[in-house]
Formats: structure tokens, sequence, C-alpha cells
DNA sequence: CTCTACTATAAGGTCAGCCTTATACCTCAT
DNA sequence: ATGAGGTATAAGGCTGACCTTATAGTAGAG
């Protein structure tokens, strides 16, 4: 029932991507869009433009491009997708933390309702990814995402880090080297003034993390128990 | 090392459709393949030539198409992964044998060394495909397959189903509707002289199996466990 | 208010993997 | 040995998803 229409891998890429990038409008610029899939604007242009047509997303000119309410639910579908296949990755087949975005995103567009569903089951209905991200239910229904970003501690502060939002796989690998990973616990040790990098101290050491990334690491009040 | 020629889901499926098909001189008529691919006659000739001017495969005229040394590689490592893939939907998530081969036909592009091993380890490096097809080592060496084809069963006989080498999704469903799965017992009730029309007798009933079936079908002395 | 830098759209190209139509060729049974 | 039917190859077309180059249009900073 809910795919019934036929379209490729690259189109539900598009898909996932304008979902992980939305902020509170919904809106995603076209340009943001083309850089998270590697490819020009004007070949992203292209694709959003058969996207509309099908009326999974709408392009606002020179704002963004937002999903529709079935885009939506495509969107949700895919990423419960990938969330289980990277349940699976890591809990059983024990594959590193920083690879299972990438290996998960292969998995994705190639399995329909029943093997996922399947699959949810024989984990156990996982609410929330290796990264800490919600999975979305079958009807696209979300738990809130848990935490607040990093980007708002002080200095001094300490926290147990809850959920990574990040997916390019070098930020995922900078990030598994420093044990900055869902569990850990931390402390922000100072802000650089200029170009706002915090100061960590993980259990391994001490990591710099820049703004973009603050904004995508979520923290919780801490609980020891670390990396 | 062993993905270091990258080329596409449809050339695995040519060669993994050539290993599957390849009778004991390891030819199979372009015909065969186009009509197993579903695919034309012209459209098969073509993508043959690429895999030849990449010594996958070679083509002798009017003869058919065998894989090379690194084809016959190449393919063994694709069938790996989709029987792997296979007990996994099968034992792992209980997902119906008869669709088996088609849900695991799709994961087999997906993934590459690293989670196929895993895989395997997380299975306990199963020796057998549901369907009792031998899984190829990772260097690709084979186990030789079990049991002789039921196509040499004489009336009055009894066996033990072991292996089902039959792929089309028509057909495995046939043979489970009438219980014609691995570690089933059968008799071989007669033989229908014009069309060599086996009429067999099951737990469950009678079925009747053409020539080409039987010869799909291998099966070993009996053992009574039934389906 | 203007100018620069981003954004959009148009036009045309490439590549993989299919397709149809058409012609040439070979094999094998009669 | 010949002809029917299977097999091969050539020529040209299509679609999806990307590309480059080029032009037109807009927004927002100074």
């Amino acid at each position: 029932m809910s795919e019934k229409i036929a379209f490729g891998e690259s189109a539900e890429m598009y898909l996932k991507s304008i979902h992980e990038l939305a902020d509170e409008s919904g809106l995603v610029p076209i340009s943001t869009l083309a850089e998270r899939l590697g490819i020009t604007t004007v070949s992203a242009g292209e694709m959003i433009r058969r996207l509309q047509e099908q009326k999974l997303v709408e392009h606002q000119p020179y704002k963004g491009v937002a999903l529709t309410a079935p885009g939506r639910r495509l969107a949700s579908s895919i990423l419960r997708r990938q969330r289980l296949w990277e349940c699976f990755l890591s809990v059983q087949l024990g594959l590193p933390w920083e690879r299972l975005y990438e290996l998960a995103c292969q998995l994705e567009h190639s399995v329909g309702a029943e093997v996922t569903e399947a699959l949810a089951a024989f984990l156990g209905h996982p609410a929330y990814c290796p990264h800490g991200n919600p999975i979305p239910s079958p009807e696209g229904k979300w738990e809130p995402p848990i935490g607040r970003p990093l980007s708002e501690l002080t200095p001094g502060d300490q926290a147990t880090i809850r959920r990574v939002a990040a997916v390019g796989s070098d930020s995922l690998h900078y990030l598994a080297e420093h044990g900055l990973v869902p569990g850990a616990l931390i402390a922000l040790e100072s802000i650089e003034p200029t170009d706002q990098l915090r100061r960590l101290r993980t259990a391994q050491g001490e990591v710099v993390v820049g703004s973009q990334m603050a904004h995508q690491i979520h923290v919780v009040a801490p609980e020891p128990n670390g990396a």
C-alpha cells in the first residue's frame, strides 16, 4: 500500500535528505541538498522538478524545498528502514559505529515493508538507532528526539551525549575516533571566541568541535557511564 | 580486494545466472540467459560482449557463454551473499520459504565483503541455504551439492528432498504449496509415459511435477521427518 | 539603491541498460 | 544438401540520472 509509486533509489535519497536537513520551517535550499547528495545544483533542480510533479515536494523559489504530506510519509518509511538496518548492523553484526550510516544506506533501498517489519520485530521494535535518532513508526509517527544541542552548553557544563545527527562519513569517523558517541560523558571546557570552537573533555582526552558539529550533537544531563 | 572492478547490479545478475544455469560443460546459451533475466537476446548479447571485454565471461558463438576464472570467483561471491541473506531472512526473520530467493536477490547487491562476512559469522557460517544449495566459501570453494535428481527415481522409490535448485517465484510458490521443500519425505508413485510427469505422494497429498522440475529437485535416501 | 553573489532555467551531452527492427549467419534435422 | 529456425550483429531509440555551459533572474549587504 505504501509502495504504489515506483521510483528509484535516487528519489529516495532526495526525500530522505530533505527530511534530515529540514529546519523548523521544513525548507531546505536546493544548494544544501545538492551538496549533501554530492551533485550539482542543476541536477538537483531537475530532480526536484520531477518530485514536485509527483506531489512529493513543494519548491518555493529562492527559499527551498519542503516535503508534502505524502513525501514526508515516504521519507519516514525510508528513514525507518535505514535506522532499523543500522540497529541490526551494530547490535547483531557488530560493525563499527562510524560505518553504520553508509552501510545501512545501501540496504534501505533493497527491502519493502514485509522485510522491514519482520526486521523490526526481530530487533524488538527499537525506538532509537545507534546514533540516538528516533525510528519513526510504520505509520510515520515520530518520537520527539531527546536532548538539546551541545551548542547550548556553557563552559563548565557536563553532559552525556544522547544523539548525533551528523551523517558524513568523515564526521562520523572523527567523532568515533574521539569517543563522541551516544552515552559518552563530556565536559565543556571553553568556547573559543572567534570561531565558536568548543573544547571538550572526554573519557579519553580533549577534543575540539566546530559550531556546525555542536549543533548536530545533542546532550542530556550527565549520567556517568562513558564510552 | 575482491571488489576492485566497479560494475552494476545488472552485471552481477548475469554472472550469477550463468553460474546457476551452467551445465557440466559450463556453457549457457545466451537465449537461456536472456529468458532467465527477462530481457531480449539482443540486450543479453550486448551485455555479454561487455562482460567479455572485462574477461569475466567467454562467449563461444552458437554454443553459449562460460564464466572465466575471475568471473566464476565473482559469481561465487554473489551467490554466497544471496544465500547467506536467504538464511537470515528465513531463520531470523521467519519469512516464507518461497519468497526468500527474490527477497535476498535485492539484498545481495547492497553489501560488500565486510557486511557479508559479519553476517556469515552471525549466522554461524551455514554451509547450505534454505533451498539446500551449498554456500560457497569466501574464497569461492564449493561443497559438492548433496543428493541426486528426483528424475532418477523409479516408481515405488521413497526419498527425502534435500535440495531445490529452482528459482522462479512461481515454481517456488507451487513447490511450497505442495510441501515439496527440503526435508520433505516423498514417494514416487508413477511416471506418466508421454510427458514424463511424476506423480508424487507427500505428507500432505499428491503432487505432479514435470520433467524440468524433476531435474531441479534433488533427493537423498529417505529419512522420515517430513514437512 | 545598486551591485554582487546566489538561485533558477534552458540547452545539449554522456552513460548504462534496456528496447525494436532488420539483416546476416550458422546448425542440424530431414 | 538444403531449408527452417535458432543465433549474431548492426543501427537507432528511449529513459533515468547525472554532467557542463550559459543565460536570466532575485535577494540582501553595503
